[in-house]
DNA sequence: GTCTCTGCAAAGGTTTTGCAGTAAC
DNA sequence: GTTACTGCAAAACCTTTGCAGAGAC
């Protein structure tokens, strides 16, 4: 676990409840959301902890920041490459993967003359439950 | 311009000035950035107001907002579609043109069940300008 | 024993909002 | 004349940070 952290990294409880709880989800939670999952197993962990463990475990590999839904970090705990898709009725966050594309030729001249290193793609659509909403009625989804 | 800004909508000087820099610039400013664009045609325009146009010109179709580029929003004049492009190292935004995709079938069952309607492709690289010094030295770019 | 990490609280920075007056239509 | 929009300033929010004590190694 010290190779996968790095060196001068420490396993403290506060990391690893943080990263087994963020890895136990299927969501993609804010800093927030993650700080009330935590809570009830660690009552004296604070916000700026959770804020900076996510930071630490991030630029370790062991966990994705996402950006792009909504002016919130939203962290992802599975580092696996996959992109992710928002509904634009209720912002719900879902995965999409096996998507491949050829990042390094984006279509010629295309890229403006800047070196493709990697991409990520953000779809937009409705999740099933708008999507029945919206088939039945033309209103807001009603849960 | 009353049908492009749709009913209900005024063409007040502040507005119709916000979307004629914005619309001028090739960059994709952060609401900060246009005020201080703004500021020395229209010295008395406050921030609120250059945040509430930039709203209702993004809602009308007439700018768009882009995220996910350092926790700040910013904005394009540039309504065509098109994806953008950062330099991990200096963090400049770049335009990326004529990349296509199916985004109807991102590979059979891959969107989770999500109706996808659209996308937006984020790519990571380097300018040229980072380029070239990345070739010379191993070091941050000296300008 | 050293040095990183934590909790607390305050600060920092971005975006939103209430309100009374102004201007577009 | 209506009613949306503006400027101002405060508020709301999210995220980062300084510091002294605690904990990992």
């Amino acid at each position: 676990m010290k190779t996968e952290l790095g060196p001068d990294r420490r396993i403290t409880k506060q990391r690893r409840v943080i990263l087994d709880i963020l890895k136990s989800l299927k969501s993609h939670p804010t800093a927030d959301e993650l700080y009330d999952l935590v809570r009830p197993v660690m009552p004296s962990i604070s916000l700026g902890t959770v804020y900076r463990n996510l930071e630490v475990l991030s630029s370790c590999g062991l966990a994705r920041t996402i950006q792009g839904f909504g002016n919130k970090m939203r962290f992802d705990g599975d580092v696996s490459p996959h992109h992710h898709v928002i509904c634009e009725s209720c912002g719900s966050i879902g995965d999409v993967w096996g998507f491949k594309i050829d990042a390094s030729a984006p279509d010629g001249d295309a890229a403006s003359d800047f070196q493709i290193r990697d991409f990520e793609v953000v779809f937009h659509g409705l999740c099933p439950r708008c999507r029945g909403a919206a088939n039945h009625a033309e209103e807001e989804p009603t849960y």
